[in-house]
RNA sequence: GGCCGAAUGGCGGAAUUGGCAGACGCACGGGAUUUAAAAUCCCGUGUCCCGUUAGGGACGUACGGGUUCGAGCCCCGUUUCGGCCA
């Protein structure tokens, strides 16, 4: 056996890890403790991706690493298991969606097992265990159970909501429905996507250009009754909390322009009769501005009151509720037709994506109420129901869809801001209305306000505005509550019932299943097959399910279920403390063990998973049942895993090359040649028939023709998909985990190379000869292995690659700490005297990268136990001091020598010793020397003329 | 269209953050070992030029400028590619 086998010893030490309870985390931490987290996997049905074990490598060579360094490390695993594809295939093979889930989930858990994470499998969870899911519907009651109190910025129980005196007075039913209004998790109705075809509700995702994705079939938006989480009154503290972490910068800003904070004004358009203006003018004058808009206003919001002069009409949303009633009689046709058209384009159809603009005229106008002029009322799509108040002021001149949509249809544009001398702006054709501006500049064709500048207008008419009862400071964000209600089985139940009146029908109240009546576990149904209404599956539930009786009372369950995220929201929280029957977490290990130290994923969930997580824990924190009030302190995104290099050619269908640089897509997506605009067809073409050229490749036989080369993302259709599996079978799972670290920087994209790991899994022979001798019979150390001290060379080797090792883990830069590695063995290689205790200080620093490679040189070494909490070699930094060190001479720029001069050579000894040297001394001769620059222990440099 | 990131040998990448460009690995070439091959071990390998050799020289981090004694790294501009969002 002595041959490296990866097939043999790694199973053989993960059987040992696993008995022996290697990486059994205690229940709270002894000493200092590191909280180290992978973005727990959703289990497909194709098994790990090589994607995975990326991230899930560098999470594991820091756990090992710190363990070794004292620590307590918590490093757990679990899934994230509710979904869609485990749905459709319910739907397919009329199974129960959890029996494909398990059976996906246990694929995952021998994959990971595989690789020899170090993970506490004690801890394992599945979004879907029925235990787990019990505690998200109690997060879910939770959310359900508080209110946003605006004064002192925090969530607070619902029972503390201040009830207004004229709630009051109308009785319990109406002070129940108050406080609905006012939860973080309320009702709504929302626009869905329903495709009658399929008959059912889609996910925005599963909706390309209007249609399913599956099937092509057309899909409309439909309002459906919808769960709302109030995430908006989290969106400042969720943009100020950011500062504190430590995150990529990139994906910091990617959070907040996705909360997308502005400021600016709501500001009342009159739209009764005109007759009647100047007595509304009045009543605001004495009223102010009311908090709720009421029927004689369109109520917008502006980033740019400074305009208000320049708006030359409005726009309200399709889905505006004043549609109807501002369509004059002689337009209601159009409007209506207008209005069917646009309920079945997505949001993204009706934004910027679309250069033409559409809409119609309602017939009505506003009075602008800084002039007093009336303007006409559109309904366009391009203005949503979902952002601001839905109705917008319409300034041409300053705004580019607005400025596009007037062209469109001949509105005037009045210019109100003058750009001033900008080089790149046509400043006359904005004054003329010809041209847009939509950045800051100079009031004009603003009454009293002329020749301010944009700031300080912006904020003198928001006052004054504010002082006339017609307008209000006000702040808005582009983040929308989050709509957290899905049409589907596969997902957690709400835990909330509706109130339903003695003929069956709901009378609109609420009641929350009690906590100790949690879990609401999904039902049995005979089938998955959607009944071709847009309501939940779940209405389709047995009525003993459907509508429980309490206290005498009948009602019906929530049919609706949660969405993929809910699970995702709090996992970090519950590893903590998986078992615990009583509580989510127990207060006091939580607060032992958060926050999370480090969480590694890809950069796909760097909006939405990590802000619907940090706004869940900040509602716990707000609630006392969590300690902090950000649940991730350190973010790494790792980088994306690329497909085999590829080179790929074109040809004519007669077979004749064509160069890549003149293929491009024609407007139908094919691939044509330019300029003749044949059609041509992509064509493999292997490593030895191209050549570079310049900046790129081209192919050997015909230099003329361009070739292209690049790596594609892994796909089953480009079926360059490597599996794990078959990686680990060939050359053994240290040598996967090795390779996917060596390739580049963690956060890197790369591609994919055979050879690459071909090449690693040789140094792990090789370092496996440097310790065993492959050619006994049983484990023996190689005969150079030996009982001596190591010499002043061997040790500073050794030192200088401990330093780098241990440097290279604490910053993530796996590839160059294998690097060192690398040279420490081939160092050793050579030497006919390899000292053991060198050799050990080489298979601890090598543990973290190759766990059971080292674990088994370990043992080879003489050791009876695994070196899981052997203590990390120490670097002493005396032993890799040099006695002469080589520094180089720069004549000019040039470097022309160097020289061999005393480690701590002073920079005049360094000048004299560089003056000294034969070369340098024939190349100054005769040299003005302008200036001398001495870096100790770098260079020198005789700067001359 | 917007934002973010990247560009270094035939390839993946390194460079103590302004101080010897190309560590380490792949690929390739040469040698040793072998009956032979595989495996292994050793040596070489950015491009070009001069030289029989020893050696020497010029150029070189996408492109164009700039700062500096010194730039792959900093500044301004450009191009190309990738990711995300729209």
């Amino acid at each position: 056996m002595p041959r490296y086998q990866p097939d043999h010893i790694e199973p053989k030490w993960q059987h040992y890890w696993e008995k022996h309870k290697t990486f059994l985390t205690p229940a709270r931490p002894t000493g200092e403790k590191v909280y180290v987290l992978d973005m727990f996997p959703y289990p497909s049905g194709d098994g790990l991706h090589v994607g995975h074990p990326e991230g899930y490598t560098a999470t594991d060579i820091v756990c090992r690493f710190e363990r070794m360094r004292g620590k307590t490390v918590l490093h757990p695993i679990g899934f994230d298991a509710f979904g869609l594809p485990a749905e459709e295939h319910a739907i397919r093979t009329n199974t129960p969606p959890r029996e494909s889930t398990e059976r996906n989930i246990a694929t995952f858990r021998r994959q990971l097992k595989m690789l020899g994470f170090s993970y506490d499998w004690d801890r394992e969870l599945a979004t879907t265990d029925v235990d787990y899911m019990r505690w998200t519907q109690w997060i879910f009651l939770v959310l359900f159970d508080t209110w946003y109190d605006p004064q002192e910025d925090r969530g607070r129980p619902i029972a503390e909501l201040p009830i207004p005196p004229a709630i009051a007075a109308l009785g319990t039913d109406a002070v129940r429905r108050y406080q609905d209004e006012h939860r973080l998790a309320y009702q709504a109705e929302a626009l869905v996507n329903w495709c009658p075809a399929l008959g059912t509700v889609l996910a925005n995702e599963e909706v390309v250009d209007g249609r399913s994705e599956r099937g092509g079939h057309p899909v409309e938006r439909r309002p459906l009754r919808q769960w709302m989480l109030r995430i908006t009154a989290y969106a400042d503290r969720l943009e100020r909390d950011l500062v504190g972490l430590e995150w990529p910068e990139s994906i910091k800003k990617l959070q907040c322009d996705w909360i997308g904070r502005s400021s600016g004004a709501e500001v009342d358009f009159f739209i009764g009769r005109s007759a009647d203006y100047a007595a509304w003018c009045q009543a605001r004058q004495q009223g102010g501005f009311p908090r709720k808009a009421g029927d004689d206003v369109l109520r917008i919001y502006t980033t740019r009151p400074d305009t208000l002069f320049g708006a030359t009409y409005m726009v309200i949303a399709p889905e505006h509720p004043f549609v109807a009633r501002l369509a004059t009689p002689d337009q209601q046709d159009a409007v209506a037709a207008y209005c069917a058209r646009a309920s079945a384009k997505s949001d993204l159809e009706r934004t910027e994506l679309v250069k033409e603009k559409t809409g119609v005229f309602t017939g009505s106008y506003a009075i602008n109420p800084v002039n007093g002029q009336p303007v006409p009322i559109w309904i366009a799509d391009y203005v949503l129901i979902s952002y601001g108040t839905g109705a917008i002021m319409a300034v041409p001149a300053h705004d580019t869809r607005d400025f596009e949509f007037a062209r469109q249809f001949s509105l005037p544009i009045v210019a109100v801001v003058d750009p001033g001398a900008d080089p790149d702006v046509d400043r006359a054709a904005v004054l003329a209305g010809q041209a847009c501006f939509a950045e800051h500049g100079t009031a004009v064709n603003s009454g009293p306000y002329d020749g301010l500048a944009t700031d300080v207008f912006k904020e003198r008419i928001t006052t004054e505005l504010h002082a006339a009862g017609l307008g209000r400071p006000a702040v808005n964000y582009k983040l929308r509550d989050w709509l957290f209600s899905r049409q589907r089985f596969w997902g957690e139940p709400f835990p909330i019932l509706h109130e339903l009146a003695d003929d069956g029908t709901p009378t609109g109240l609420l009641r929350a299943v009690d906590p100790s009546d949690l879990p609401v576990d999904l039902p049995h149904l005979d089938d998955y097959k959607p009944h071709g209404r847009p309501e939940p599956p779940l209405t389709k539930a047995p009525s003993s399910w459907l509508y429980p009786v309490l206290d005498g009372k009948r009602y019906q369950r929530e049919t609706n279920t949660m969405p993929q995220w809910a699970g995702s929201c709090w996992y970090y929280l519950r590893f903590i403390d998986p078992r615990n029957e009583q509580c989510f977490v127990d207060r006091e290990l939580e607060q032992a063990w958060m926050p999370v130290d480090l969480y590694v994923g890809g950069a796909e969930h760097a909006v939405l998973h990590l802000l619907y997580a940090r706004f869940w824990h900040k509602v716990l924190y707000d609630r006392g049942h969590v300690s902090h009030c950000e649940p991730f302190q350190r973010l790494v995104n790792q980088g994306m895993i690329l497909g085999e290099m590829e080179f790929t050619g074109y040809q004519a269908d007669d077979g004749q090359w064509v160069s890549a640089g003149q293929v491009a897509r024609d407007a139908a997506g094919r691939l044509v040649a330019r300029p003749s605009g044949r059609e041509v067809t992509e064509v493999s073409v292997a490593a030895d028939q191209v050549e570079k050229q310049g900046e790129s490749f081209v192919l050997r036989a015909d230099p003329a023709i361009g070739i292209d080369s690049r790596a594609f993302k892994m796909s089953k259709s480009r079926g360059n998909v490597v599996n794990p599996d078959e990686i680990v079978r060939e050359f053994g799972a240290d040598a996967l985990r090795l390779y996917e670290m060596f390739m580049g920087p963690l956060e890197a994209t790369k591609p994919w190379s055979m050879q690459g790991v071909k090449g690693v899994r040789s140094f792990l022979d090789r370092a496996w000869r440097m310790i065993v001798d492959d050619r006994a019979e049983l484990l023996t150390c190689n005969a150079c292995v030996q009982e001596v001290e190591p010499t002043e060379e061997q040790n500073r080797v050794l030192h200088r690659t401990i330093l780098a090792v241990t440097r290279d883990i604490e910053q993530l830069q796996f590839n160059t700490a294998i690097a060192r590695l690398m040279e420490c063995v081939n160092y050793f290689t050579k030497a006919a005297t390899r000292p053991r205790r060198a050799m050990e200080s080489f298979v601890l620093l090598l543990s973290p990268f190759a766990p059971h490679l080292a674990e088994e040189l370990w043992a080879a070494l003489g050791h009876s136990a695994s070196l899981a909490y052997v203590p990390w070699p120490v670097y002493d930094e005396s032993l890799t001091r040099e006695n002469t060190i080589e520094v180089p001479v720069q004549i000019g720029k040039k470097v022309r020598a160097k020289i061999a001069v005393p480690a701590d050579a002073t920079p005049a000894q360094l000048e004299a010793a560089a003056r000294a040297h034969d070369k340098v001394a024939a190349l100054l001769a005769g040299q003005q020397i302008v200036k001398v620059v001495v870096v100790p222990g770098r260079l020198v440099n005789f700067v001359v003329r």
